[in-house]
DNA sequence: AATCCGGGGGT
DNA sequence: ACCCCAGGATT
């Protein structure tokens, strides 16, 4: 069989396999491109089943491009609470303005302006250009090159960026004429369903009569990809502020900054602590905390440590003691300054909160501490 | 080319 | 534990 046969077979056979067995998704239902572009940023690096009722009420709270455009950020945050990638839902509501502010509110369907958006990249320009305009565009994201990897039996590191190149390639090339959209829905599908990263259901595969990887007898050791650096421990030192008269009940909370890491999200004060001793140690870590924080601005006498929690990202590595603490002086702490304010039970829901700090303000108010 | 950016589920 | 996920921006 040529190369050129083998290609036709697995692009025919896969869209067949795709328009009989494909699942009801909810971005499924119509070819609104604003409805596809929220699931193709909602779908980054986050898998089907988590971004299912995340999209559900993204969409029913901001139905339109415009809806999501005049909305407060605030409120965009609080539907990506706990999604993760913050970035992407600040990308997405400045590249919805955009598109109100310069195309008229319809999201454009040429690949210059399509990439040239805020959060849309190789993947997602492709994605949308295809899923909703039924484009010839590739769409290569994860699923994909593993499965073309192992089809065509390709020892290309999919780590390295110039693998997402020649990969597009292929997969451009194979696109059937018209049918751009269910292909390469029907390229992640399988990867999604089928040629799963691990014990891969050659079995039930539409196309495995012809894949070079499992006649290999390779299937479980493609792709080929370079191991991530683990994350790097940070110890940090959390602290309960408890308000006093006005603010009994409440605590200290603050919102991060614009960028970096949980950009905009509210948390509770914390510092990061020397070493693992400082952070470990009771006596060194009160004096560490109060140092730390009264440069800050915050003067309080730490009591107690509370609570211990861990909470992984993808290159960090938090090691969080959590302590309570007294004002000194109740009049030198924020007031409800810019990026402080004392928060209760009624209003903690409210804000937008990374997960590790919103289980642990929870836990507060519901007192599952002493 | 490396690093930064969350969180969760599968094995 | 480790892997990886419908990746993109920044350096």
């Amino acid at each position: 069989m040529s190369e050129k046969d083998k290609e036709l077979f697995f692009s025919s056979e896969l869209l067949g396999w795709y328009r009989k067995v494909r699942r009801d998704l909810p971005w499924r239902r119509s070819r609104n491109p604003y409805h596809i572009w929220v699931s193709e940023i909602m779908l980054q690096q986050t898998r089907v089943d988590t971004v299912i009722p995340y999209f559900a009420r993204f969409v029913e709270r901001f139905p339109t491009l415009i809806d999501l455009a005049d909305a407060p950020e605030e409120d965009v945050l609080k539907h990506w609470e706990g999604l993760g990638y913050y970035s992407r839902a600040r990308n997405l509501q400045a590249a919805v303005r955009e598109v109100a502010a310069s195309y008229g509110g319809e999201v454009p369907a040429d690949k210059e302006s399509v990439s040239g958006l805020k959060g849309v990249g190789p993947y997602t320009a492709g994605a949308i250009l295809s899923i909703a305009f039924n484009q010839p565009e590739p769409a290569v994201d994860g699923n994909v090159m593993r499965v073309l990897s192992r089809f065509f039996c390709l020892e290309e590191d999919i780590a390295k960026p110039a693998t997402r190149v020649r990969m597009e390639a292929l997969a451009k090339r194979l696109i059937p004429e018209g049918a751009a959209s269910d292909f390469n829905q029907a390229l992640m599908e399988l990867g999604a369903l089928v040629c799963t990263p691990k014990s891969p259901g050659c079995l039930t595969c539409p196309v495995m009569e012809h894949c070079e990887g499992r006649m290999a007898g390779r299937e479980n050791e493609l792709p080929i990809k370079t191991k991530a650096k683990p994350p790097k421990k940070v110890y940090r030192l959390a602290v309960f502020i408890e308000g006093t008269r006005e603010h009994a009940g409440r605590v200290l909370v603050r919102r991060r900054p614009a960028t970096g890491l949980l950009a905009r999200l509210w948390e509770l004060p914390h510092v990061e602590a020397p070493n693992e001793s400082v952070w470990a140690s009771s006596e060194s870590a009160g004096v560490w905390l109060a140092g730390s924080l009264a440069a800050e601005g915050l003067l309080v006498k730490p009591k107690d440590v509370v609570a211990d929690a861990e909470h992984v990202f993808s290159h960090l590595h938090w090691y969080l003691k959590v302590w309570t603490a007294v004002a000194e002086d109740a009049s030198l702490l924020p007031g409800e300054a810019d990026d402080y304010r004392w928060v209760g039970p009624e209003d903690f829901d409210l804000l937008a909160w990374p997960n590790v700090f919103r289980k642990l303000v929870s836990d507060y108010f519901n007192r599952d501490f002493y």
